[in-house]
DNA sequence: CTGAAAGCGCTTACAG
DNA sequence: CTGAAAGCGCTTACAG
């Protein structure tokens, strides 16, 4: 017996057979003898063996990864669509190679030669800020599944909530209340989510015959000194707002904190909608009345179409899913 | 010229050399003339040709990946942790997996498989509640660097905070403020920090004459209803608490619904100080004053130490870090 | 400075 | 049911 030998091999060695009929026995190939297997088991059992995965890998040509990439880690919201991700990735044996953008798309340069250099089989793009034709390059040579956010004429696979239904639901919910006169904290980009709930904003003031106000709709952000400041200014412009919709939970919350400072009652003086059904919305004071997006599903829904695309070599319809979503009634 | 070529070779083809040659280019080999490097670049760029990285991981028997594992994404604390790791892992050129176990170490299997497989060279284990004898196992098998919780016994690789002078500091800031009846929602488990955190506590107490009522410590819960009843509970039948210190900032969040619920007022009858600084002790109202962890340089510097012991194949004296926390001084 | 060749540890078509 | 052998696409020690 040599010094060193190869795992597979020293396996075959031990228990008399080839390297062939070990591997069959390792991918529960029927065509082994009862009592082969057993013998082989015995040995793996025995010596404790693990394949070599990076040579599987090659051979297959198959890495058995794909990537989650998101814009960041640090918000809540993302933190659990990749929950749900991971959730099935796992369940369908793969491995998760999670990327960050941290907003800068620069950086998605790394992810893409994940999929260029056979790292990852297939990639799941959580509300990226791509051009739509560096996208569309990418859809036709990889694997890849649009979450959240997506290009409507572009023909790939995706999945989100109907974001101008929800749009029109949130603001239905403050006309119902008697709230005549509604500000809206939109998304800072023309992405599809920003822009079809804006449709559905529109299109319950006009069903309700109330003219739309260019000024009361306003861009947020995520910073925040510099939100706090955007909310002081439309309200003090403003004196007669009594119904805010945000477009993000961690946004709403910060704004909370700036109409309070304002000294006017949430939801007395002025009643609130958000989007998205994180933990923020439960934890602050008072909760926040939400539009909860099902984030986990989101994730998990996601991966589901990517294997799916995966185990077809590509050759599926892009579907567009559409997921429901569920309006929290809360305290504000 | 054939139908299929591998890239490599085809490359090689193309610039009239041998593989070997192109293989030297690509890996920055010195050895090769400047003319005939020109010559391998210039084809590379025209074929647009991309290394199969799973041929030189299996070559080089190295993944060029390490994995993260922590307890869940869903905590804003982790998520930060991780970010932070990510930069790191980046940085370095490595890809992350990430791997969470839902709080079930069943799940941890999955991971470590990954290590026995070669697919990631080596972990960080972030808050794991893992036994001693197994992780000494691993431990003396693999890469693999702890975050957050260590067993101080152990010989092995960690970053934390000096959780002992935390849990001090933070009760000296109470004390200081003239509360005498400090109440302690502790973690769950018997961990370095939910330990070191108390030691700090009760040696405060000890320093400013104030004797230990363990009635006071109570072990928390991360479940919303269940920690409000808990909250309750110490709070009905302990009339004259004055100040509470809470092991974690979501932990806080609840707990301070549940002591306005009961009609007390933050901080005038009751002042409140949590531990890790993540977003949601900013985002109550009032927010809390926390003792920040330094979330992101956690993940960070232990991919660091990750990333030394695979340069030097684990030959390194396992280094115990401990990085500076500070107390934002807000609200409660 | 360059090339021919071996080999990383698997899987699988082919032959028996 | 089993084995011998080719091959996945790279890197690198060796020879020149």
């Amino acid at each position: 017996m040599e010094v060193f030998m190869s795992s597979l091999k020293e396996v075959a060695q031990l228990a008399n057979v080839s390297v062939a009929t070990v591997s069959r026995v390792l991918n529960n190939d029927t065509k082994v003898k009862l009592e082969t297997r057993k013998k082989v088991l015995r040995v793996i059992e025995e010596i404790d063996y693990k394949p070599n995965l990076l040579a599987k890998n090659l051979r297959k040509q198959r890495s058995n990864a794909v990537s989650i990439i998101v814009p960041t880690m640090a918000n809540p919201f993302f933190a659990e669509i990749v929950r749900g991700a991971q959730a099935a990735i796992n369940d369908n044996g793969y491995n998760a190679i999670i990327g960050t953008t941290e907003f800068d798309e620069k950086q998605l340069d790394v992810y893409v030669d994940l999929l260029k250099t056979n790292i990852v089989e297939g990639a799941i793009f959580v509300s990226l800020n791509i051009k739509e034709n560096v996208l569309k390059e990418l859809i036709n040579e990889y694997p890849i599944v649009l979450c959240n956010e997506y290009f409507d004429e572009l023909n790939v696979a995706c999945v989100s909530i109907d974001n101008e239904k929800a749009g029109n639901e949130a603001t239905m919910n403050l006309l119902k209340r008697g709230r005549k006169n509604i500000a809206y904290i939109r998304g800072k980009y023309n992405t599809t989510s920003v822009l079809g709930r804006l449709l559905g904003y529109k299109r319950a003031l006009k069903d309700n015959g109330i003219e739309y106000n260019s000024k009361w709709v306003v861009k947020g952000s995520n910073n925040f000194c510099e939100l706090q400041q955007i909310i002081k200014n439309i309200f003090e412009n403003e004196k007669n707002i009594d119904g805010l919709i945000v477009h993000s939970d961690i946004q709403a919350s910060i704004s909370m904190k700036a109409i309070k400072e304002l000294g006017l009652r949430i939801p007395e003086d002025v009643a609130i909608i958000s989007f998205d059904g994180t933990i923020i919305s439960k934890i602050t004071d008072p909760s926040l009345t939400t539009i909860s997006q099902p984030l986990f599903d989101l994730g998990y829904t996601s991966v589901e179409l990517l294997i799916e695309k995966l185990k077809k070599n590509n050759n599926v319809v892009n579907k567009k899913v559409i997921l429901p979503y569920r309006l929290d009634k809360r305290e504000t």
